[in-house]
Order: C-alpha cells, then structure tokens, then sequence
DNA sequence: ATGCCCGGAACGTCCGGA
C-alpha cells in the first residue's frame, strides 16, 4: 500500500501535474492540500478516470484537502471536531484500504505572534485531542499531510533566519511534540535520521528551490500499527522541478497492508 | 533593509501563502 501526501496549491492551476504525477506514482491513497475550490469545481472526473474515489472538503479560493483512493472509501469526518462554527476546510478523514487516514492543511500561523498563531494553535490542541482518540482505536492510522511545522532546526535551511516563524517557533514545535508522544511515528524521519536537506517546500521566491533552500513541512504521522507495517518513506522531488509547480513536493510512504 | 513568486478573485490590487 502506497500513500502519498502533496499541497497542490491550487487543483485547478496544478491539474496537469497531478495528473501527470498519478499516473508516474501510482499511489494507491493521494492526501491533497490546498485545493483552493469548493467541492462543485473540484475535477473529480479527471480523477476517477485515473481509477480514484475521491473524498472532497472544498472551500472558495483558500485551504480545502481530499483524499484519493483506488479502494472504496467510507468518509468518517469532514471536519476537525471540537471546532466553532465557521469551519476553514482543513480537515477530511476516512477509512480506506483497510486504513483509517486524514487529510491534513493545519494553519500557517503567520504573521506571529498573533491570532493567526493563536489560531494554529488552538487548531492544534483539537488535532491533539482527537488523535488522542484514534490512537486509542489499536488500528492502522495514517495522519498524513502540510502540517505547517518543521519539528527541528535539522528541517530548516536557515534555522536561525526562521527561528521566530510560526513554523519554527518553539509553541509550534512543542505542540507538534506532545501529538508524537501520545505514540505516533513520524514516518520521514524515523527513516532518514541523519539525512540533511530533507525538505518538502521550497518558496516560490528567490531562487530557493534552485539554491535548495527548503523546509520540511509535510509529514505521515503513524499509529504502532501502521507504523509496524512501515517499509519506506521517501520525498519525490521530481513535481517540484517541473514547468508550473507547486511549492510543494510530494511525499509518500510504502506499507505493508 | 526590502522584495523577489504564485494563485484566486477580479480587473486594480490585495490577501494568503511559508
């Protein structure tokens, strides 16, 4: 069972690429952020062709995430529970392939500090409490998706020019900690310890990508049961490097399910 | 020291991104 994970930026704008990069991959579950459309345009026939259901939570011109998958698919959330009433598109959960996995576009947070960190933060706490939940389940989870957090300075090009960003600032970073320590596996690096400039994003400006200035911001959360049948997890840079690129990267994860 | 680039909405220019 491959699962990939991709902020698109725009499904609209990068369909050509996805597409292209389906039919190379061949993942069996594709999480996808940043759709920046409702549901209604969301081009799930181009999609279906390509033998994927697809499970959509759109919103006009911001966020929005689906998942993709070639096995039937039964949708559990659409949102992160214990939110307001004015939900942003950010969350969509669902069982798959024998898998439970999430979408996940959690906030940037910036500019910081202010309510954009307050608000990645409390959107944080409600990922914690629910995961809490899912890990208590003793099945296969999967929470894969743009996290908005590089977890150690070992995923910043320039640690110390980003020290004050909301996805390198130390509330970000413990926040992403007490969600490892309730037993998820961070499948990347859990493979790749020591392996420098393992990014997933690379800014469309300056010239960072030619000059690898990247962060890495993406990322497989996994329950012990997932992460026992983990076998790789790798980043493909090869969308990046493409004509009308987003200024993400895919990353995917091999298990054996 | 500041902005660089991109997509969406919309048609002038701003917001959000990270």
């Amino acid at each position: 069972m491959k699962v990939a994970t991709w902020n698109v930026n725009s499904i609209k704008a990068r369909l050509p690429n996805v597409v292209a990069w389906l039919k190379d991959a061949q993942p069996d579950i594709a999480l996808l952020q940043e759709l920046k459309t409702v549901e209604e345009n969301f081009p799930a026939m181009e999609l279906e062709e390509l033998g994927y259901n697809c499970a959509v939570v759109g919103q006009k011109s911001y966020n929005g995430v689906a998942i993709l998958s070639k096995h039937p698919m039964e949708v559990e959330h659409r949102v992160l529970p214990g939110g307001g009433e004015e939900e942003q598109a950010r969350y969509v959960e669902a069982f798959t392939g024998g898998l439970r996995v999430a979408s996940i576009y959690l906030p940037n947070g910036n500019p910081a500090p202010g309510e954009k960190l307050d608000y990645k933060l409390a959107w944080m706490d409600r990922l914690i409490e629910h995961a809490a939940g899912l890990i208590g389940l003793d099945e296969p989870v999967l929470l894969g998706g743009d996290y908005n957090i590089c977890p150690t300075d070992a995923d910043v090009y320039d640690p110390a020019g980003w020290a004050d960003d909301a996805l390198c600032r130390p509330e970000s970073r413990a926040k992403f900690r007490t969600l490892l320590w309730q037993g998820w596996t961070e499948a990347l690096r859990t493979l790749h310890p020591d392996e420098a400039h393992l990014y997933t994003f690379w800014d469309y400006q300056a010239g960072a990508w030619q000059r690898d200035n990247g962060l890495r911001i993406d990322h497989f959360l996994l329950s012990p049961q997932a992460a026992d049948r983990l076998l790789a997890c790798e980043v493909d840079k090869g969308p990046r490097g493409q004509e009308k690129a987003s200024d993400h990267t895919p990353v995917w994860c091999e298990l054996d399910i």
